[in-house]
DNA sequence: GTCTATACCGTGATAGAC
DNA sequence: GTCTATCACGGTATAGAC
């Protein structure tokens, strides 16, 4: 309702769009508010900096990852665990071209982390529980029985993690491999049961 | 010998350390030049421009990189190939902590290809190169004998290689993992052989 | 409460003196 | 080969219009 919320809104919008584009340094506040429909100055209304504009559009996707990164599996059956975790790649995989905005502005964040305590405190947040649920769903594997409970199973599941993570990356660079075989080979060699025998 | 050289070193490597430390955007020309001993715009004397030092800097990395990825695995031998292979990851982690600066350094460029196509196309040609040789390290593997011969050898030496790369990734965000029981992990997955049998 | 006008300083870059 | 002077543009602060 509010023009007050809708400038807000559109601000928001525009240097999502731009920052992705073109960068935070080389997107200047005076192109956003071009493109929203107002002053310079008029940003300083809403956001005390620059600097907490970018805050806050990392804040509003470290809400949205935290969600994301939780809740699937247990969606997970007995029946088809390995497919259905293959599909989960895939899924991502194609998601990745849908979007292109998203990476590319996560991975900015991820260099200012390496000089902003706040930031990397974050993102090291995001990544532990991005890790614990491949942990959980691979321990959710030992308990539908179609995984060997052994001591390794944590580095199994960070092994699979940083594999779908990097996808990520290599697509970004525009790198043209076969993603999905990739992580067909990840998922393979973490469970070597499904159709295969495992037995000692 | 000559003062020109002398001066052209010393921006380089002045220019490398902050770049690193605090990123090209937030390093001014001004505060090299400061560190360095000149004023700013004897700068422009050695570089066209701040983007061209830049580049400067790129171009050389990436013969450094080119010649690191190719070398090593002819060194590979048949008795300790898993070993070995292990080795040279371990390796990799602890030179992450050794040079801090080339990875701060390095996923800068990455970000840049993202928004620029020819450092998007030298590092496509970085990053084919070294999943390469990851195929060639397996391939080896094969002629040896401690592998065995499957199709998906190439998507296995791809997800070994996302593995090794992310390592470096994420230790740059701080995050304490046991890298080298996940590389132990990847490495396994890949020659289930060693002391287990894997007869079909 | 919502914004514009204006001015300040630091930045990358250029021209020209020494 | 290096500096001084100068420029346009960037983020930022404030005064004040409505």
């Amino acid at each position: 309702m509010g023009n007050k919320e809708q400038t807000f809104q559109k601000i928001i919008e525009v240097a999502y769009v731009m920052f992705a584009e073109k960068g935070f340094e080389k997107t200047s506040l005076a192109m956003i508010a071009a493109e929203v429909g107002i002053s310079k100055p008029a940003i300083y209304y809403y956001f005390q900096s620059k600097d907490q504009l970018i805050t806050y559009l990392f804040d509003e996707l470290y809400k949205v990852i935290q969600q994301d990164v939780a809740v699937d599996y247990k969606e997970l059956s007995r029946v088809n665990f390995k497919e259905e975790l293959l599909e989960l790649g895939y899924k991502s995989i194609e998601a990745q071209g849908k979007d292109p905005y998203f990476n590319k502005i996560f991975n900015q964040y991820v260099l200012l982390a390496a000089r902003d305590e706040s930031y990397k405190k974050q993102l090291v947040e995001l990544e532990t529980s991005f890790l614990t649920s491949f942990v959980e769903v691979l321990q959710y594997g030992v308990e539908l029985g179609v995984l060997e409970d052994t001591p390794t199973i944590e580095a199994k599941a960070q092994m699979l993690a940083l594999v779908y993570d990097n996808i990520g990356n290599f697509m970004l660079t525009g790198n043209q491999l076969d993603y999905r075989a990739i992580w067909k080979e990840a998922v393979h060699s973490v469970i070597q049961g499904g159709e295969d025998g495992n037995k000692r």
